[in-house]
DNA sequence: AGCACGCCGACT
DNA sequence: GTCGGCGTGCTC
């Protein structure tokens, strides 16, 4: 027999389907890992199949087989198919997802414990007659394994390993190993609620079983309770025999989180979480793959757990960036997801207080089922938002960062002892160019998108074309020379706060602070605390968890995001806007947002302030569809690197010139191509250009599938290139 | 990815 | 004359 192997080589070269012959000594299974003389050394492979006749003529034989256990099953061969004609991804870059990174690099020995009993072929007495009379401490280690067996572990805390291994080496104590579970944080016991479920979750759980679509989007508003609806709809799919996977942005995991479906679901949750040891990982796996655990919780990459009879997948806040794989191997969860659900007749649910566009867009269009859920639990409103317009605060004379109504509102809330977040939009690494009298934004005038200065050659460049113009001195709308194009940090608006009042405790929470995971979970756990009354942070402290005494929340800077060079920058906006106002005003105390703008009567913020998503998407779709952006079109960028400039040049010409000739035959198809620097030209030494095109939807898979090719034939040593669709950053 | 084969500069 | 530089190419 021969066996069709991949070897755990990722490189574009060698990811191909060798054949092995099978020794008939060996039982190599599809899906098994094996061993195989590759070349003139043995490495590591994935056995994909099983057939019985080869093309090849002189065949190696496969030397060895690694698990006990199959470990890539027939429905995760088929979606490493999948995933190389959607995602161009090779196939062992997709069995890498597949299976915890311990696997690799050799056999996983497993955690075992060790359990002790006493010889049940000797009688008491025979026991008691060969324990010299001095060894006080084996007679007691004796008496007390009388009443049953018990784990070395809890064992050597009472009795020294003399006394227990005199008695193992006299053959009265047994022991036995058994495999055992790492189950990181098994100690914490969630309360266990009896699922009540109010109206609006009652339908949506009922949709989500009823539908006839693959897809649900469940739409509900900040407080509507969807947590339940998930817990709710995996009981049912576990009552029905079935597993189910739960994915969260990472950012979410927190303890608190995690503890509440340990709560539900005891031990049959797998977490699988950044925070967890490549032991611990593999341990949750495994309990997976054996149907131990028959629910999987994680970041984006839970996705791929090991479940049999999957029957929900569950995407919370689904317009989260986190689903999209940015690097190495690039992919779409949601697609992923849609895959899997298919092959197992289950079903998908997207989470979301604000979905993203395309998302509602697919359901609006009936691709997905929409479940709406549309009033929050508790009878409280959402916040009030206020919309400061900061261009007026110029015009008073009011320089700071703060306007005053923000100002007085902070200084009140602190004399209250009430808490307060401070929410600081910074984003990307460049700035954008406006005038501060009157809001006036650069734009590119081709493309519609904000322009980014770049102090070095004292110009204003347009990252989708590239086009370049001359920096501004005076606005060119009012006249006004109150030009501003420089961005703030955290640290500063601290030394603000601190300015304003001396005597209370300001937490800061950024990419500099948070370092660590611990490190973020930590300041949280000071501002839950009160150790602090006000919290100071970027988008990090938009999601998350409730802080009850939370009243205040002022927003700095709101159309940094807003006018970054981005066409999602609206969307995010207005998820982001959303987002953080949902943190004030958790209690019944109620609470407020401040929204400072130079852009008051921006569309995002007339509808975010009104929490009118459907007012939003109407709004922001049309824009999308008259201006020819995604998901009206699709964007194909091409990064190539190298530190070698000459290099990266050569390359991007020889993508270049087939893709422009390609594009001239296809005009109907193209709305843009075009090769430039990248914005950030430069990166850790490496050069970075890139090729941009905008494509009509309608042949798309035709035109990315060329891409795709051009790409592959032009690999070059000392390159890299990949190519992304509707990237999320266009740095 | 490795590791071999293969064609040009400074050394025992 | 050769030891070794790493450029290109192959691995069932």
């Amino acid at each position: 027999m021969i066996a069709k192997v991949i070897v755990d080589i990722s490189n574009s070269q060698t990811d191909k389907i060798f054949d092995y012959e099978i020794p008939s000594n060996l039982d190599v299974r599809k899906g098994a890992r094996v061993i195989v003389p590759f070349g003139p050394r043995r490495i590591e492979g994935f056995c994909i199949d099983i057939t019985d006749s080869s093309d090849v003529e002189s065949l190696k034989y496969v030397e060895a087989v690694l698990d006990d256990f199959i470990c890539i099953s027939q429905e995760m061969l088929e979606l490493m198919r999948y995933m190389k004609d959607k995602f161009y991804i090779r196939y062992v870059d997709s069995l890498r997802l597949f299976i915890p990174s311990k696997l690799r690099g050799g056999r996983v020995k497993e955690l075992t414990r060790v359990y002790l009993s006493l010889n049940t072929d000797m009688s008491f007495d025979d026991i008691i007659a060969q324990i010299p009379s001095r060894a006080k401490s084996q007679l007691a280690l004796v008496e007390r394994l009388k009443q049953g067996g018990e784990y070395l572990t809890a064992l050597s805390n009472e009795f020294s390993s003399s006394a227990i291994n005199a008695l193992i080496d006299k053959n009265i104590i047994v022991k036995s190993s058994e495999e055992v579970g790492r189950k990181p944080m098994a100690s914490v016991k969630g309360k266990s609620a009896d699922v009540k479920l109010r109206d609006a979750q009652e339908r949506a759980v009922d949709k989500i079983f009823s539908t006839q679509k693959d897809v649900v989007l469940l739409h509900g508003v900040t407080g509507s309770g969807k947590t339940l609806v998930y817990i709710n709809a995996i009981q049912r799919a576990l009552a029905q025999g079935k597993t189910a996977i739960m994915l969260v942005p990472e950012i979410s995991l927190t303890p608190q989180m995690l503890r509440n479906f340990r709560g539900y679901f005891g031990d049959s949750v797998a977490m699988l979480h950044s925070g967890l040891s490549d032991g611990e990982r593999f341990d949750e796996w495994r309990r997976l793959l054996k149907g131990e655990a028959k629910i999987a919780v994680g970041a984006r990459s839970a996705i791929f757990a090991p479940v049999k009879d999957l029957g929900l997948i569950i995407i919370d806040e689904e317009h989260d960036a986190s689903y999209v794989s940015e690097s190495n191997p690039r992919y779409r969860t949601v697609d992923v997801a849609r895959f899997r659900a298919n092959f197992n007749n289950a079903k998908v649910v997207l989470g979301s207080a604000t979905p993203s566009i395309e998302s509602y867009l697919l359901a609006k269009r009936g691709e997905y089922d929409l479940a709406v859920m549309s009033e929050r639990i508790s009878d409280k409103g959402m916040p009030d938002i206020e919309i400061v317009n900061m261009s007026h605060e110029l015009l008073m004379g009011n320089n700071s960062m703060f306007s005053s109504t923000l100002e007085e509102k902070i200084i009140a809330t602190v004399k209250k002892g009430e808490q307060v977040m401070i929410f600081l939009n910074r984003r990307g690494h460049s700035s954008f160019v406006m005038c501060r009298k009157c809001g006036y934004i650069a734009k590119c005038s081709d493309c519609d998108v904000s322009l980014t200065y770049h102090s070095v050659d004292n110009l204003l460049k347009c990252h989708y074309c590239g086009k370049r113009y001359k920096m501004l001195n005076l606005c060119p709308d009012c006249g006004s020379n109150n030009i501003r194009y420089g961005k703030i940090g955290t640290q500063r608006v601290v030394e603000e706060i601190k300015r304003l009042l001396p005597d209370v405790n300001v937490l800061r929470m950024d990419n500099e602070t948070t370092t660590t995971k611990d490190a973020y979970l930590e300041i949280l756990g000071k501002f839950a605390a009160k150790e602090a009354q006000i919290l100071v942070g970027t988008q990090m402290i938009a999601k998350g968890h409730d802080f009850p005494d939370v009243t205040l929340v002022g927003i700095l800077d709101a159309d940094m995001s807003l006018y970054h060079q981005d066409y999602r920058s609206n969307e995010r906006t207005f998820q982001l806007v959303t987002q953080v106002a949902g943190r004030a005003g958790r209690s019944d105390k109620g609470g407020k947002v401040i929204l400072q703008t130079y852009a008051p009567n921006h569309y995002v913020y007339r509808y975010a302030s009104k929490y009118d998503y459907e007012g939003f998407f109407q709004k922001e779709n049309n824009v999308r569809k008259t201006t020819n952006f995604p998901p009206y079109t699709t964007i194909i960028r091409v990064l190539m690197t190298s530190e070698d400039e000459d290099k990266v040049i050569d390359v991007a010409k020889s993508i270049y010139r087939p893709l422009m000739e390609y594009a001239k035959q296809n005009t109907q198809d193209f709305l843009y191509i075009q090769a430039m620097k990248a914005p950030l030209g430069r990166i850790q030494n490496k050069y970075r250009y890139q090729i941009i095109a905008r494509i009509k939807r309608e042949n798309e898979s035709k035109i990315i599938a060329k891409f795709y090719d051009v790409i592959e034939k032009s690999q070059s040593r000392g390159v890299t290139v990949f190519a992304e669709l509707n990237p999320q950053n266009m740095a």
